[in-house]
DNA sequence: TCTGGGGTCCTAGGACCC
DNA sequence: TCTGGGGTCCTAGGACCC
């Protein structure tokens, strides 16, 4: 064990992380709630995705469908809000912009963590430098924070739990500032299940084997895991180790594919509603995809009952399309999408979902040609009207909100649209909406 | 009436090739 | 009589993350 966390001084690891995150960004507009419990739900109004402090002392979990707590929160006059995606966006951009001044790199890793490389500030006072961190941020953003501090990405979110568990810890916990024996010690008063990579599966196979906390997992024979759980897990045990095997990327990579899906607000057995919806995940999907310059040479199309109804008949096709050579053209994209619709429709079911996946991406410079098509599709010289009709629609929805300008067969009707019955202002990004300051 | 959406990585198994 | 072995590619599915 000596030798396990010898080399750990080589490397110091930040992760920041807003604590509550949705909830935050909702107070934060909205001061009435800060002395009362609230639950900010996801689309659809449907389930539990971020809740206040007093909301979690309440024994109400992540992820707990809404028509199961309805007493409780009726009882403790929870507030209950429909996420508003565009004003955590906007704020994680703020944030992110802020703690990217405290090192050299950061990697964003979710809308609400990143990652920080202060490797150069060995023997430096770290502490007090993520206390600057997480009081910089409340300032200029308004979201409080929780820092953990480690030689490895494994150690510092686990660093950032304990910081965010322990009060005693004002927000910081610096694991590299504490000798082996007493971090083992630590560890063993968190459970194997709070290590990043350890899911719900892999816990209970662990608790067979007698690993219950972060301690033991730390100290298991990291051979026999691996043969048993697989490399990932391997990997997880060295980094608890203090040997880093996952390094910051400074540069998020382009994504391999890009997925748009939604659940409808009421199911349907209409297959017109269902291309609409279709139509409109391609083209948020194909504009995703071209912001990243990116092009496609399959998709799949998927359509689902509600799995949550057993007793309905349950129905989830799926088709792969082949597009022929790499493409980024909305309109080529539809089309052969609404025709897979209209291809794995059955009448009789009720569907309560639907989704695209534009998967095979790559850049659009290196793109293999069709053997069999007539010309080149994208190489030709200078650009296709086809593109500048593509640039159009993508800066004109940028610029005037997405939507405005859109594909006929998306529809306008839309009686499927997702339930937002108690959605805040969007207070950052829409004039009208901004808050109002009074004497 | 009522249970999200968007990702990544890994593995197993089948088809196919030499 | 004997019934291989190694490699690639693709797909589906599982597990994990926030």
């Amino acid at each position: 064990m000596s030798s396990t966390r010898s080399n750990r001084s080589s490397s110091l690891v930040a992760l920041v992380d807003g604590n509550n995150f949705y909830v935050s960004c909702e107070r934060l507009f909205d001061p009435r709630l800060e002395t009362r419990p609230v639950i900010v739900m996801s689309n659809n109004d449907g389930m539990v995705i971020s809740r206040s402090q007093e909301v979690k002392a309440l024994g109400i979990k992540m992820g707990a469908p809404m028509h199961h707590i309805r007493d409780v929160i009726k009882k403790h006059r929870i507030a209950t809000l429909s996420s508003n995606y565009g004003l955590y966006g906007d704020l994680s951009q703020r944030m992110m912009a802020v703690v990217g001044q405290f090192g050299p790199v950061q990697e964003i890793y979710s809308i609400d963590e990143s990652f920080l490389d202060l490797s150069d500030m060995q023997g430096r006072d770290l502490v007090g430098h993520a206390q600057e961190i997480r009081q910089r941020v409340r300032q200029w953003v308004g979201i409080p924070t929780c820092v953990g501090i480690a030689s490895t990405k494994t150690l510092a979110k686990l660093a950032n739990h304990v910081a965010k568990k322990r009060p005693e810890f004002e927000g910081v916990c610096d694991f590299t500032r504490m000798n082996e024996p007493d971090l083992v010690e630590l560890l063993g008063g968190f459970a194997a299940r709070d290590v990043w990579g350890v899911g719900r599966q892999s816990d209970a196979r662990l608790k067979e084997l007698g690993i219950r906390t972060a301690r033991d997992l730390l100290l298991a024979d990291s051979a026999a895991i691996s043969t048993r759980f697989g490399v990932v897990m391997e990997r997880t045990i060295s980094e608890l180790r203090g040997i880093g095997c996952q390094p910051l990327e400074a540069v998020a990579p382009d994504k391999k594919q890009i997925l748009s899906s939604r659940s409808f607000g009421r199911a349907t057995s209409d297959v017109e509603e269902l291309a609409e919806s279709v139509t409109m995940h391609v083209s948020t999907a194909a504009e995703k995809m071209r912001r990243q310059d990116s092009a496609c040479s399959t998709l799949q199309v998927f359509l689902k009952t509600n799995p949550f109804k057993p007793e309905l008949p349950q129905h989830h096709p799926t088709a792969t399309v082949r597009l022929g050579a790499p493409t980024d053209d909305s309109l080529k994209m539809v089309s052969a999408a609404v025709r897979a619709v209209r291809g794995l429709y059955r009448p009789g079911y009720k569907y309560h979902k639907t989704g695209v996946i534009l998967i095979d991406l790559q850049p659009k410079k290196v793109q293999q040609l069709d053997l069999f098509a007539d010309a080149p599709a994208l190489v030709s010289a200078g650009t296709t009207a086809r593109e500048r009709l593509m640039h159009t629609l993508d800066s004109v929805n940028r610029r005037s909100g997405r939507g405005t300008m859109r594909f006929a067969s998306e529809g306008v009707d839309h009686r499927w649209r997702m339930k937002r019955e108690k959605v805040s202002p969007a207070y950052t990004t829409q004039w009208e909406e901004l808050p109002v300051a009074r004497a």
